[in-house]
DNA sequence: GTCTGTTGCTGAAAGGTTTTAGCAGTGGCG
DNA sequence: CGCCACTGCTAAAACCTTTCAGCAACAGAC
């Protein structure tokens, strides 16, 4: 091994070479002090000429306490000479907290779609002096068992539950003690859940292409039937559909084309809008129900000649990678994923809860992609 | 709080209501069990009528003991009785190890990019019954040293170190007895490193095009001068082009246009394809730097009527998203982030520790975007 | 009968922290 | 002086595990 040691962890970053400590500020160290051995608060006491007592009282200053400003002093050089950090272990054993929470999701950390979600958490959890640990359980119950048996053996102080598309969870029963809120999924054991404002939503992307002009040639590209009715499979889809509907009937408008289908893959939206195209409806306005099928739509439209925003307006939803990466980019509703992980984690470690389903607003993203008639 | 106990975790999935426990089918509180605390080895002591030592050694089944089968079988249904489980911080305090292990990166986990890596790192954490403690830097070096500092507090059995782009990193001179891994990373201070094996998929892009017949009209899109000679932007990009060059040579090829541009995002790549066609140099073949450049060209190619693969040829770098959604779908050399997370973990949780560069393959996904001429 | 070795088991210490209870000394008040 | 309150500090217990050292009982060998 070539790792050396100079105090316990000893940083140099950036390309100037430039030498800190981790808690500090090159940390050297000092005499009489073993640098082998991670110091423990009665070395501390020892160096202060002490008790274990009142270091710890000082070093968490405790507000009872009261010690001589030179008692403080003399303990706080010693710490700082001797590099000292408390020992994680110890104060987890005795405090029954471990300033960790975890994150348990079915494949949020280990696939593209969310990983702002992930975001949102860490970040939270950072600014509360929280470290996360993370498991994916891939659906697997036994992965589910495992990981909560892992997490809750770890005495986190509280658990966030994820998932890659807003569905019921069948979630186990939690210690009473144990804090937790779902995000972007919910769970009858979990009273507090984090949801994406999809209604709202759906009424926004509909009336961007009704307040457009395209209320007469309107089509609508991932009617899914199941995803609206089985909150298995989505908590969500249905409130989307609901202010796409909302928006539709104000406006007394019914859509020239419905295609239903279950996945939303680029594929999917390609063969339907090749459908609908071949089918002469007269389409000058696409919904997509998400921007994968959006871009398959596009292809289709290219390859027929038609282009986006010219000859059909298309909006979507979720803000995906290919949503701006699109020529033009796509108009769609954000998925706010960052957003949610943020709030979530803030609802876990603030002490009051409030439980109920909290919605976090889509913000709708207005590119090129849809066209005003007239 | 409407969560309730039973027991320790009380699992109830599926959509059919079994209810399981995390330890085991079915727990449920025995006679004469306290609920309400989480029972330790003196719990299950007194139960079994014997002492915490012989407990300790059963559940553990240490090999020296020596303890009757009686004993070994009230010892296991006491536990089971119980439901006990030990408390990991007691265990971690005792033994100075936690089944635990960091993973720090720039911004691995919060972005789209890489998340196969941690796949990969978890499930191998998962096989090896670890947790997997998460922190982000997005490359601020106090970030990193809190991150550090956590880590090593929590006394972590090991840390992996990540990063989006395989690069040079400055990373602390760590404890001596802290085992690390560097994945997509390399730092002088960390002496294993996992990186993917860019000259040969380099040869192999390229190659691909050549074998097809694209040696008179091939066009590079991607060149990157500053990314491959300054390590700490880039360790890999030089071998990519390398491989690239290599194949070139040895076929006696000149590129009839090679484009500079440092970040490959598909404005650029658009642009820099726009450029080249309008130039007039009778481009068939496109090697693209990676996916994104790949997409943005065959845009530009779109807009000019030009078809792939019948008119113009295109191969690439990382199996990106994308990759598979483009029409036709492209051929590229996967960065094998999955593989790449496993192995790192891998070389982490084994004892015996393979120092030294660890190349994973970059697998060519033969797609439909390069047509062979004549 | 003594010695040796084995079997089956346990007491107590150690690991590092937080916190309760309390000690010794000092000064003020009646 | 007697009492009280306060200041400045500490001893020891508790959190729960693992493990070292060793005890009691018994069998077999001499």
């Amino acid at each position: 091994m070539s790792l050396s040691v100079s105090g316990w962890v000893t940083l140099a970053h950036g390309c100037h070479g430039r030498r800190h400590t981790a808690y500090g500020l090159l940390w050297r160290p000092h005499e009489g002090v073993d640098v082998t051995k991670r110091p423990t608060l009665a070395d501390v006491a020892a160096r202060a000429g002490l008790s274990k007592t009142a270091v710890s009282l000082v070093l968490n200053d405790r507000p009872g306490s009261r010690l001589s400003a030179d008692a403080v002093a003399r303990i706080h050089e010693a710490a700082r000479e001797l590099n000292y950090r408390p020992n994680a272990a110890a104060r987890s054993l005795r405090l029954g907290r471990t300033g960790t929470v975890g994150f348990i999701s079915d494949e949020v950390t280990i696939t593209r779609f969310a990983s702002a979600m992930i975001r949102g958490l860490l970040d939270v959890a950072d600014e509360n002096e929280n470290g996360v640990l993370i498991a994916e359980t891939g659906n697997h119950p036994k992965q589910l068992a495992k990981a909560l048996e892992f997490m809750v053996d770890r005495q986190v102080d509280g658990l966030v539950f994820g998932a890659l598309t807003a569905r019921l969870l069948e979630l186990p029963t939690l210690p009473e003690s144990m804090r937790a809120v779902t995000v972007n999924c919910v769970s009858p054991t979990v009273p507090t859940a984090v949801l994406p404002s999809e209604e709202e939503a759906g009424y926004a992307v509909a009336r961007q292409l009704l307040d457009a002009g395209h209320g007469a040639g309107l089509a609508i590209l991932g009617n899914a039937p199941v995803a609206q009715s089985d909150p298995h499979v989505s908590v969500t889809i249905g409130r989307r559909f609901n202010g796409i509907h909302r928006a539709l009937s104000e406006a007394g408008v019914t859509p020239v084309a419905v295609e239903d289908f279950e996945f939303w893959e680029p594929w999917h939206g390609y063969d339907a809008a090749k459908k609908v195209l071949e089918s002469g409806a007269p389409v000058t306005g696409l919904i997509c129900l998400n921007d994968r099928v959006a871009f398959g739509a596009q292809q289709a439209l290219t390859e027929r000649g038609l282009r986006v925003p010219d000859d059909v307006s298309i909006a979507s939803f979720d803000d995906d990678e290919i949503a701006s990466y699109m020529r033009p980019a796509l108009t769609t509703a954000r998925l706010p994923y960052e957003e949610m992980g943020r709030q979530a984690m803030e609802l876990l470690l603030r002490p009051d809860d409030a439980t109920g389903e909290h919605l976090v607003e889509m913000p709708l993203q207005v590119r090129g992609s849809v066209r005003s008639l007239g």
